[in-house]
DNA sequence: CCGAATCCTCATTGATACTG
DNA sequence: CAGTATCAATGAGGATTCGG
């Protein structure tokens, strides 16, 4: 699924990507990204991380209630990969491995920051859209 | 999957949830509304309603590259359901629908618009740190 | 033109067990 | 504690076809 082609020209268009129409190429490669950030698990760990400063892998766990130690583990090392987090292995016994946001990382939560507040401010408005919707339908 | 628990108390903390902890009700609740709206086509449909203003379903499907139609519909299903557009269906032949972000949805997007931005200012980043972990990890 | 319905595939995820 | 490995099942998603 990771094709490895060479990203050619990535930035050459005629600056008129502003917010109306971006270059096709541009645009792909961003959806790319935003499909791989658009993660539930990503966004999550990436929430709190951002609220914890630096965490174990098993505070991590406690922390997103519903993940498996493999989602987990699956999504601490795509975000590593990407630039998003450090891992930090002790060699102490037992052992320790400690999680931390890059400043990419920190960055890319300032910019969710505004969803999570969205998400916490219109719950319940989606929550009567959803009743009135099914309602509706039926 | 849909738990119509009745939602109590989604305010009533002690105030402590600005940035640090937050609510466990409240935490589950939208984590569960992330997860909805975490979805890379949402995401993308989003962006691009947000960008048009009113687009009908071919138009639609011709400005979100990837999608099938099958998939795209479902999208749409869902952001109605959520109360992120609206869909209204022309009594007309051959058959015209169009779809348009509500209120609810423009305040998603711009809630979104800091990550798109994030996302086109750092593609390169990512690009560089996957190529740096790839080859240090072989 | 819009979209529902069917079928089919293979990628994602969870459970479980095992290691350093 | 912090993973890796393996296996099985669910379902997301694509291709195609039909209907309004």
């Amino acid at each position: 699924m990771r094709s490895p082609q060479t990203v050619q020209a990535a930035t050459h268009n005629a600056g008129g990507d502003v917010d109306g129409e971006t270059d096709p190429k541009v645009e792909a490669l961003v959806n790319d990204l935003i499909g791989r950030v658009a993660d539930k698990w990503t966004m999550i760990v990436l929430e709190v991380l951002n609220d914890h400063e630096e965490l174990r892998f098993t505070q991590l766990a406690r922390n997103v209630p519903g993940i498996s130690q493999k989602m987990l583990t699956q999504t601490l090392r795509q975000m590593e990969r990407d630039g998003m987090l450090t891992r930090t292995v002790h060699a102490v016994v037992p052992p320790r491995v400690d999680y931390r946001l890059t400043d990419l990382g920190k960055s890319l939560g300032a910019a969710f920051c505004s969803v999570w507040i969205w998400a916490e401010q219109n719950l319940d408005r989606v929550e009567t859209a959803r009743e009135n919707f099914d309602g509706a339908v039926r």
